[in-house]
RNA sequence: UGGGCCAUGGUGUAAUGGUAACACAGCAGAUUUUGGUUCUGUUAUUCAGGGUUCGAGUCCUUGUGGCCCAACCA
């Protein structure tokens, strides 16, 4: 043994680990617990599951908990639709929630703080308007104006605050202020609402309430309840801050504390719920979970595995500046993934005839080859070969570009764990178009057994006319054709136009028929694909998650 | 004369007063019965000025630039 240092160095802690850390190295907590808090009003996105990576990750890391707790303070806007989706979708990406709560839960205890603070003189029952509230706001360089009920007495306000609750008053009727400063520098201590009324169903406390409280009144309070102690947002609600700090004082209630982050974007994306919501609602999209959605179901149904999205998670990292991740990233994290565990698979997209014409009519054989090169274990299966075959169109040019190293007139092209064959003919229909390949196999350049002592630099993949099958195969490409689509104010405007191309009638070979959806395979030189949910045992449906790496295609696009 | 947050290669993240690094992307090459994988090499970075210091991405200062805040949304 020598003195060599154990250290890890090569995981370095981001600001929040670094805060973590040292509370509990203080002894400040003995141990932590963090919340995600989504609003269930839409789909989780990408930048959801970044934020659930890092709560998560926390608890995980550092020995304590996480609480999953949906933020159901606006009756109007959420459903049980999204409760749903938010649990499976964080279930699915591998966390397990110490707690599923909701602050609706709350209500009855956020209700009698709320006393609490009328009876200091804290807070007070507001009839203004909308409009006039806003005005007397101030604006950021300018004091705003106390509102003349601001100085009502405490047993009026609980009073009235009574019949809001009652339902004695309609709809925006009055709403329930802080009295704080309405000088303050900070435009959210400007006497910031609490409760507005709303005569609407809550899709779980039902008609029982007829006020909902804001999310100033609601957020720190559960998090105090829960004993949350880092509660991670995103940095928009920093000047919120303040106000968190004021009411958990205010009541004396367990000092939860809140921390910001830089939201995460990723290019040729929207992580806006508004926006998303409008391509599923408008029908650009086929849903939430349609394979081009930058939503965690949109990247389930498309092929990604949650183990890449948290390895795209970790590394984006975490920060407190605007950034952008590069989609590349996200694409490299799928390959590194499915590259070591997917099956390899032949299929044929867009298929081209070759008939092998010193190959005897009626005979077949089958061909031994390996299911993954990057996993023995995965073993071998054997591939029909027969006379009459097919290859992808892209795998045979007329006239080839310098270093084309496909098929071509009089060329050599090994079949994939078969033969090698030569290019005689090529046959066109009426119109001139290339309708199909006449070919000679070469007997002894059989693979694993070539003694033909021929050295052929390409090696395409092909499948036995008469054994394949037919799929549907869905060709998925970036949803936006901007790379900032904010860029546009109309999110439609922003869509790329060739983000699907759907080839109905694919060639798969027999071994890909009748498969589970969800399973992911790589087609051999094509990319990766997984089985979408639509698919049925008569016809197979598979989505391409993501192409392989194709130097040649860029190559040829560079000129 | 509002407040808050931020600024490191193309992108993202490190470096916690002591050689500016890692990943993705890019480029070049090797290997390859997937133009994949793997391997090797390589291009490119501290917003600007001033100050403190033996030494500054880091501390101070003055600017500049960007984002957020005036919803009965969260």
């Amino acid at each position: 043994m020598n003195t060599e240092k154990t250290t890890d160095t090569s995981e370095h802690l981001n600001f929040l680990e670094e805060i973590v850390e040292a509370d509990l190295a203080s002894g400040k907590y003995k141990s932590i617990l963090t919340r995600f808090p989504p609003e269930p009003n839409g789909y989780l996105h990408i930048g959801h599951a970044s934020s659930i990576c890092l709560n998560f990750d926390l608890g995980l890391k550092f020995g304590g908990a996480t609480n999953l707790r949906f933020d159901d303070t606006n009756p109007v806007t959420e459903d049980t639709e999204y409760v749903d989706s938010i649990i499976a979708d964080v279930r699915w990406l591998g966390f397990d929630p110490a707690q599923i709560l909701y602050t609706s839960d709350y209500f009855p205890q956020l209700y009698e703080w709320a006393k609490v603070l009328i009876g200091k003189g804290k807070a007070y029952v507001d009839f203004s308007s909308a409009e006039e509230i806003a005005a007397m706001k101030g604006t950021p360089t300018e004091p705003g104006k106390e509102s003349p009920y601001r100085n009502t007495p405490p047993e009026e306000n609980l009073a009235l605050f009574e019949k809001m609750k009652s339902g004695e008053f309609p709809d925006g009727h009055c709403v329930l202020r802080a009295k704080i400063d309405m000088a303050s520098p900070n435009m959210i201590m400007r006497d910031p609402l609490l409760y507005r009324i709303k005569h609407a169903h809550h899709h779980r406390t039902g008609d029982t309430w007829s006020i909902y409280p804001m999310y100033d009144w609601a957020h720190g309070q559960s998090d105090s309840i829960e004993h949350i102690t880092h509660s991670i947002c995103t940095l928009e609600f920093a000047p919120h801050r303040e106000l968190y700090d004021w009411c958990i004082e205010q009541l004396g209630i367990f000092p939860s504390r809140q921390y910001e982050f830089a939201r995460r974007n990723l290019s040729y994306a929207v992580t806006s719920k508004r926006k998303l919501k409008l391509l599923v609602e408008e029908g650009h999209v086929s849903g939430w979970d349609d394979p081009r959605m930058p939503t965690i179901s949109g990247y389930r149904r498309r092929g990604y595995t949650p183990e890449s999205i948290r390895e795209f998670c970790r590394r984006i990292g975490i920060g407190k500046r605007e950034n952008v991740a590069d989609m590349s990233v996200l694409e490299f994290c799928i390959r590194e993934d499915l590259n070591k565990r997917a099956l390899r698979r032949f299929a044929v997209l867009r298929p081209l005839k070759v008939v092998i014409t010193n190959y005897p009519e009626g005979q077949e054989e089958w061909l031994p080859t390996e299911n993954n090169p990057e996993d023995p274990d995965a073993g071998v299966r054997n591939l029909p070969f027969s006379r009459e075959l097919y290859i992808e169109q892209d795998d045979f040019m007329e006239n080839p570009p310098p270093k084309y190293f496909r098929l071509s007139p009089g060329g050599m092209v090994r079949l994939k764990s078969a033969f090698i064959i030569q290019c005689d003919e090529v046959i066109k229909d009426d119109s001139g178009n290339i309708a199909e390949l006449h070919c000679r196999y070469i007997p002894e350049s059989r693979s694993g057994q070539d003694t033909s002592g021929l050295k052929v630099k390409g090696v395409i993949h092909w499948l036995s006319a008469a054994h394949s099958k037919t799929a549907e195969v869905r060709l998925y490409d970036r949803l936006f054709q901007l790379e900032d689509p904010t860029e546009e104010k109309d999110v439609v405007k922003a869509l790329n136009p060739h983000s699907l191309e759907t080839i109905p009638e694919a060639r798969i070979e027999p071994a890909l028929a009748d498969i589970e959806p969800g399973r992911h395979f790589q087609f051999t030189r094509l990319g990766y694909f997984c089985v979408d949910p639509d698919s049925k045992s008569e016809k197979p449906v598979f989505n391409r998650t993501v192409t392989l790496k194709d130097t040649w295609a860029k190559e040829m696009k560079h000129g």
